[in-house]
DNA sequence: TGTGAGTACAAACAGTCGTTTGTGCTACCC
DNA sequence: GGGTAGCACAAACGACTGTTTGTACTCACA
């Protein structure tokens, strides 16, 4: 078992985390498979140190898993932070909120539209 | 046909009004139907000139939209933003990412969905 | 064991963002 | 029409954060 992903400080480091247009680069980049450090920040122009910074943000938010290959670090994206993402936006969409409505109203709800 | 909401600048501007606690919490208030800023900014104890300047971010954001009732504005949930931070989502959720996982530990991963 | 590649850690700097304070504007009420 | 409630706009302040620079550490290799 794994989830219980809905807590606060896990969906806030998570949108935290995405805020950054570095940040969701990197996981572009680790989107096509694992990839080193160097790689990352060769690819996509950013020195070796903001690279590993924002791997390391990510990492902590639950996007990205650090695999160790001898001296290089590979990177790869995981979706435990996204199904934190993921879930808190369900709760706004439309048919959740036609459910919620309906739960707050409280009643059978067929007197309002 | 609306959509096309997956822009570069539309995902950053959701993705970054999402990245804020009082932001997230504003939308919980509006998540049970349309709010008022004074009664947004009383219910989460906000300054009236916070809550404004994050409901104008939100709206920037196309996550919440206006309603103008007389003297007071009504912002209530808007789904336009939420759809580019989904669907920019589901790009890493397909099960090329499980598969990719298992490309990463090496192995066939048998494990299930 | 010595050398080099690859990466993480630490401090300083600069830009961004959220909050506060002050004010002007619009719509309702008497 | 005068008064008031409700909200947005603008500037200043403080805090957070991304980037840079410098350095220490680990692992592969000869």
């Amino acid at each position: 078992m794994s989830a219980q992903p809905a807590s606060e400080g896990d969906l806030d480091l998570a949108l935290r985390a995405l805020a950054d247009p570095n940040r969701r680069a990197i996981l572009g980049v680790m989107r096509t498979g694992p990839r080193a450090v160097g790689q990352i920040a060769t690819e996509l122009g950013l020195s070796q140190q903001t690279t590993s910074h924002h791997l390391g943000v990510l990492r902590a938010a639950g996007l990205a898993s650090r695999t160790k290959d001898g001296t290089r670090h590979l990177f790869a994206v995981s979706t435990d932070g996204l199904g934190a993402v993921r879930s808190y936006l369900d709760d706004f969409w439309p048919t959740k909120l036609v459910a919620l409505k309906s739960a707050v109203e409280g009643r059978a709800g067929a007197d309002r539209g």
